[in-house]
This record gives C-alpha cells, sequence and structure tokens, in this order.
DNA sequence: GTCTATATTTGGATAGAC
DNA sequence: GTCTATCCAAATATAGAC
C-alpha cells in the first residue's frame, strides 16, 4: 500500500521557510565567505530578526548541517549515470567532469561538503551516509572496470580534487586547471590500467650515459 | 664595503619577544585552528596582556603576515638542492616529497601559506614574492630538464596539492596518500615526457568541452 | 511565530597611568 | 614596554511579551 502522507499545510510552510532560510545562507556564504555566515545577516536576508531563526534550526551548525544535507541531494541528484556507456574513459571522463565543475562552480559549497574548515561542524550521520554512499558507487564502478591497482581510487581522488583546489584557489571563476581535465584522465588511465612494475622503477638512473663513478 | 650592521640590544631583544610571539601564535594554530587564533590566547602564552603585543605588531593581520614570512622562509630554507641530480625522477622525487612532507606536518602552516581561508589576510608583497620565486625556481627546474609540454607544471601542482589535501582531510597523520607519491611522479612523467597525442587519443568525439564564459 | 530586550561571550583595538 | 581599564563591535543564544 503505497505511502501517501496527508498534506499538512503547516508543517508544508515551516519546510518552505527552512528552504528560504538555508537558500539565504547559501547565497551569504557564497558572497562573503563560508566561515562569515553569521545568524543575524540570514535572518534579515529572509526579514526576520534574528531570534525568530531559532523556531526553525536548533542553532548555527543546525543551519551548516541543513546546508550540508542539501548539497550532498544536489550532488547526487545530478550525478549522470554512465552505466550503458562501455568505454570506460569516456565515462571517466564524464563523471571527473561532473565532480570537478560541481566544485568549482559554488567553492562555498565545495568548502562545507568536502574540506573541514568550520570549526565545530560535523554533518549529521545521515547526511554524511549519503556522501559516503556516493564515493562507493564510485568504487563499485572502478572495481566493475578493473581498476583493481592498490590506492587507485585515492590517486583518482588527490588528482581531481587537486585540480579543484588549484583551481578555486588561483585562477578563481578561469579554466587554467580546468581544461587540465582530460589530459589528467588520460594520464590517470595510463596509471591506473598498467600493471604495477615488479621492480621499482629507477631508483638508479638508468645508465644515461657513461661516467660511472 | 660589508655592511656589517652595529648591534643594537634594544632592537635584538624586540625581535626576540617577535619571535617569541610568533611562535606562540604557531602553537596555538596548530592546536585550534588557522582561524581561532585570538590576540588574547597569545597574550597570555607569553605571559603579556593582550594590548602589550601591539607594541610588537601593529594587528592581528601583522601577526599573520609574520607567520607567514617564517613559513616561506623555512620552506625555502630546507629546500633540496637538486642541480647535482643527474636523473630527473630521482630529482623531482627529492622535491616533491620535501614538498609533500613540509604541508603535511603542519597542517595550520600549509592552511596558511597555500590556501586562501583567513578572510582579511594578504600575505605582505616580500613574502609573497619569496614564495612566488620558489615556484619559479621549480619553474626553471622544469624548463631545464625539458618538461615543456603545455600545463606540465599546473598538472604537477594539482597532483601534489590534491596528495597533501587529501591526507590532511581524510587521513591526518597517516600516510595513506603519501605513500601513493613516488607512483605519482612516475605517472606523473609519464604523462609530461610524452608528447601530446596528435589526435585526441579516445574514439569519440572529445566530449563538449566546458564553455567558456 | 515573531518580536523586543537582553544575557553572555569573545573578539580586536585604544587611552593613559606607571 | 607593560599594565589596567575600557571601548566597541559582533556573535550566539535565551526569556518572555504579544
Amino acid at each position: 500500500m503505497l505511502d501517501i502522507p496527508k498534506r499538512d499545510r503547516r508543517s508544508e510552510r515551516r519546510e518552505a521557510t527552512r528552504a528560504e532560510i538555508v537558500e539565504a545562507a547559501w547565497e551569504l556564504c557564497r558572497a562573503d565567505g563560508l566561515a562569515a555566515l553569521s545568524l543575524r545577516d540570514v535572518a534579515r536576508r529572509v526579514g526576520m530578526q534574528a531570534p525568530s531563526l531559532y523556531s526553525y534550526f536548533a542553532s548555527k551548525n543546525d543551519i551548516y548541517d541543513a546546508m550540508f544535507a542539501q548539497g550532498v541531494q544536489e550532488f547526487v541528484a545530478a550525478e549522470p549515470d554512465v552505466s550503458a556507456t562501455r568505454c570506460l574513459r569516456e565515462a571517466l571522463r564524464l563523471l571527473a567532469h561532473y565532480f570537478v565543475t560541481f566544485c568549482t562552480e559554488d567553492p562555498a559549497r565545495y568548502q562545507l561538503l568536502f574540506q573541514r574548515t568550520i570549526p565545530g561542524f560535523e554533518p549529521s550521520p545521515e547526511s554524511f551516509a549519503t556522501s559516503v554512499d556516493s564515493l562507493q558507487r564510485f568504487a563499485a564502478f572502478f572495481e566493475a572496470h578493473g581498476l583493481r591497482r592498490a590506492g587507485a581510487l585515492d590517486m583518482y581522488t588527490a588528482l581531481t580534487t587537486g585540480l579543484v583546489d588549484q583551481q578555486i584557489s588561483n585562477d578563481p571563476g578561469g579554466d587554467r586547471w580546468l581544461r587540465l581535465l582530460d589530459d589528467a584522465v588520460d594520464m590517470f588511465l595510463a596509471y591506473a590500467t598498467q600493471p604495477p612494475p615488479k621492480n621499482p622503477p629507477p631508483k638508479n638512473p638508468p645508465p644515461k650515459k657513461r661516467t660511472r663513478k
């Protein structure tokens, strides 16, 4: 039997107001930085006084948490489906492109979701679980395509977040690092699909030329 | 003619106190996070009252600036000299290892030097110039070893800072990403020393490039 | 639910005595 | 140079009227 929740105009209104508050908070964070968020500013932006917010959120961190949850939802909701894509390179490009675009188009959101920069804030277990699920689907994708080299997933996350980080830190709004993405995927695939060398590669110089010392 | 500055016990003492203050600030940042620094705490740690700090620094940002300058000095002072190293791979491993170790061994320092996370803070031009110099020496190293592929330097910085970032964010104190460093260097060199393919590798037409805005 | 008023804390920074 | 005393601003959060 389908569970059709009875509509409750009161709680609907309440949810709408909560969403409005969260949206105002995002706008402020995008403008002034994630850490600069203040309840006064949020309240003023939605036409309230600061204490009124406490009717909707228990604390400032509670607002951060709602923002976190919303951000994760946004990420998973728009994740491209690559299950029908046979070409690994193509699929990975698609996923990588989605990730870096998602991150760089809203640095404040990136900071909240992927870095740990707000002093006392920890996302709620539910929201966090959703993001862990997403990463595990990604791990499954690697597995399905035979990317089993030890550390391959970690190398991939380092590479993509590195591009995002440099882009945001050193060329905000530009594409100096973003445009390296396809090359990065190729580079990574060459690494990940290559069997790890039996004997660790030239620790010592492969005899360049003569002069032995 | 050699410029031997006359010793001035007063200013020597003053410099020593400044250094003491900066060191106290670092300790607090390492413990509580970079953004949590407060003048009161710094003062208490050096046995002063907060206003006394203003005899040594004009503002809180002035302290951050001294910390930044000190951090940059530390980095360049201990930079390994690879000019005598003939093997590119070996040299790059050395430099990369130095960089990621420097960054991960003190995340607060990494945050101040390489990320832009303190709201109103901009490093002074002198300190900033020193760090730019360091990067340019690195660019010269690339040039000298024939690493001229477009974007190679940017790819390298993305890769190394990505490892640092993931390490700090997701495995602080561990080595889950650090131990991938040698592989990362190999992966990068395979990419950078390989001529860019004439026609983009994969079969399907390169997915629509990110539209410029 | 929203407001006013206020508590509380915590910052950075200044004035002026000693 | 260092202190005490203080200012000023901003922040989160609570109490209670309406």
